[in-house]
DNA sequence: AATGAATGAGGATTCATTCAT
DNA sequence: AATGAATGAATCCTCATTCAT
């Protein structure tokens, strides 16, 4: 009974109420080949034989390829969104360039942590189809939103250069946050620490921002 | 049998000496649809479809598949590097933010040139093989190697903050610049050159540069 | 362990001593699905769930998939020997025709009761592999030899058209009776009496009979 | 220019205007294996090695496994109005029995020319999604169809029992001629023809009629 | 130059079956 | 008795590639 209804949920995750760290473990495998080999290139044998199960098994977790995908890119999203939400109360009081500033420090320093989804979520977004799509797309826009919000309160405080195009600058700035998983590899001294602080200045800087670097 | 010795002879371009205008409709076939599905879920008999022949026929003008990747990537590239030879001599003589500002404009506005490219270039260009890949990675080296001698210059001159990271600011600037390609479409009153502006605002804002915009 | 040797001792029926009303519950589910799907198309997850367990718990009841037809199959054809065997004594001292029509109102009237079990038995039995196909067929064959002398004693009685192949005339019979289930669905008035009355005057008419209905 | 369009009609038939006879040759095909070991259970493959070409190439022809189901569901019936409408114009201005006598013959003897066609057509026609079966469907209406207004007309004529139920005696009178090819195989002198004439007096004789066998 | 036809190596997915717990 | 997890063989379908004409 309690099977057939989790049985029946033919929606997303693992279905029923199944070995949650086992489809864990398989979808971070399939971020990795995703995001080494791109969706379509890579393998489902691949993914299993990551996990140390044959490709059959895998669709004990799994309704098809794409499931993998969507979970990997609402997943990432979802992350984002958080990153969004996670503003301290005394920074959510502070002007734009403070705030932005937080936030793209937030956003840098969580790439490490999840790398494979990004890459993932940004390339291959586009083979999701339908619902499945807009329900990705839904957060994306909402992270959007909010950088948007931040460069405008900026422009309205004075701080950002009123010329600049807000959506244009928008874009950038996710561009830019995002396609970091693209070339960025820590080396050496070099870590996305250093990697925030250069954006924060690139950003502030870049919109006409004058005042010291909050 | 004509053809096996005309085929032997380059392993790049069109087999032989072959109609060069229908070979290069089909690599400009192959980079729509490359750009829009990506190299790997993209169809051969897509491709001669656009064409107006059938995917058999296509094999009178390449080898295989990745031949049009490849041509593809490294006509884009190819260009890029024009873009930077395309200097003028004045420009060549100026300071660094000016010559910075002149090849960003130079480079955003001839996107919109040959929109694929640049998307497949960066995307996909890990699909080719071996020899391939170093083949247009030099090229891409090369381009960047003049992107990182602008702003080597520009610290030089004490015009951007010293404290930049010319690697991390270089890296940030190509996937800017090319990054363009995967959201820009001009609308409205937004066009390339109001892409570029803004461009040139942000490296030139970013770096540290106090003095007029060029 | 116990089971082992519980399994190893029966070939046919519910391994060992086991709950046989659990038995009887996976062997009418089975039933149902093979019929509505067709033996190859049912799932053995779906006739789990059906019985409200999982399909792994399925094999502590039958050792494949085709036990369950066999079963079926073999139940279905035993009850028809049974409907066989069920001719009351003054109708088995009576005439031809009084035993047909009696014979084939029994049959039919038992098609409502075990709607399945015919479906499946007429169509998959052809699954059956080597001895469980002979079994079955051995069945088959006692209740085609049944009718078959109560068409040749109404030949040899003078009630019945001496010019009719009693082979062709046999099958028919029984490819109309068992041919039921395949499209008739009780429906207002009309039910399986009717069909018998109309199959009684069908074969009766059709093999020349002209005295007064039985 | 003319493949686009051929390709793009994801119809019916072999795509485009391909080799013809091939695509008969593997229609032909897939209706033995299909007959043989019913729709589910036989295997592209076989159908191609039938023909002589490898599974792949099988898919130069048609869409799916469906296609070739739905061709030989459809053609089977397309067939079976042709035997409708094959009634010659005498033959349609006389009296009833007459006709059924026709009709039955007519179809009992198409049989043997395509075997399996109504086998399939018969048992595998639910395989069918949606539309296709819709279509066939209504081929099979309107079969039924007119086997049902010869019964009404034997009735309305006063030649047949007016106690039968119409729907009844239309159903059984097709179950019993594409029955037919489930069991029956000419043997000795015992051919198609046969089985018509015993057809022809079981129906007429059934539903009553008494005059002489037209 | 182009076509029609065929190839064959994959790759995703399904599902009966097994088995330790 | 039943479950959850895994297996692996089978099967459909895709598609880059070949080649005689």
């Amino acid at each position: 009974m309690a099977h057939d209804s989790a049985r029946a949920e033919r929606g997303r995750g693992p279905k029923g109420a199944l070995n949650q760290a086992r489809y864990s473990e398989i979808v971070e495998a399939a971020g990795i080949e995703f995001a080494e080999k791109g969706y379509q290139a890579a393998r489902i044998e691949d993914i299993a034989a990551r996990v140390g199960i044959l490709k059959g098994s895998l669709y004990y977790y799994i309704e098809s390829k794409e499931d993998l995908l969507f979970e990997i890119a609402d997943r990432g999203h979802a992350r984002g969104l958080g990153r969004v939400a996670a503003e301290e109360p005394e920074v959510a009081a502070a002007d734009a360039p403070t705030r932005l500033a937080a936030f793209i420090r937030r956003w840098t320093v969580m790439l490490p942590r999840n790398p494979p989804y990004l890459t993932v979520a940004e390339r291959d977004i586009r083979f999701l189809s339908g619902e499945r799509y807009e329900t990705v797309m839904e957060k994306r826009v909402a992270i959007h939103q909010y950088g948007r919000s931040l460069i405008e309160q900026g422009i309205a405080e004075g701080h950002f250069d009123p010329e600049v195009d807000v959506g244009l600058a928008t874009n950038t700035l996710f561009e830019v946050l995002n396609g970091t998983t693209r070339w960025f590899r820590p080396r050496g001294r070099l870590q996305h620490q250093d990697l925030a602080e250069w954006y924060v200045s690139l950003f502030l800087g870049g919109l006409g921002y004058e005042g010291p670097r909050p």
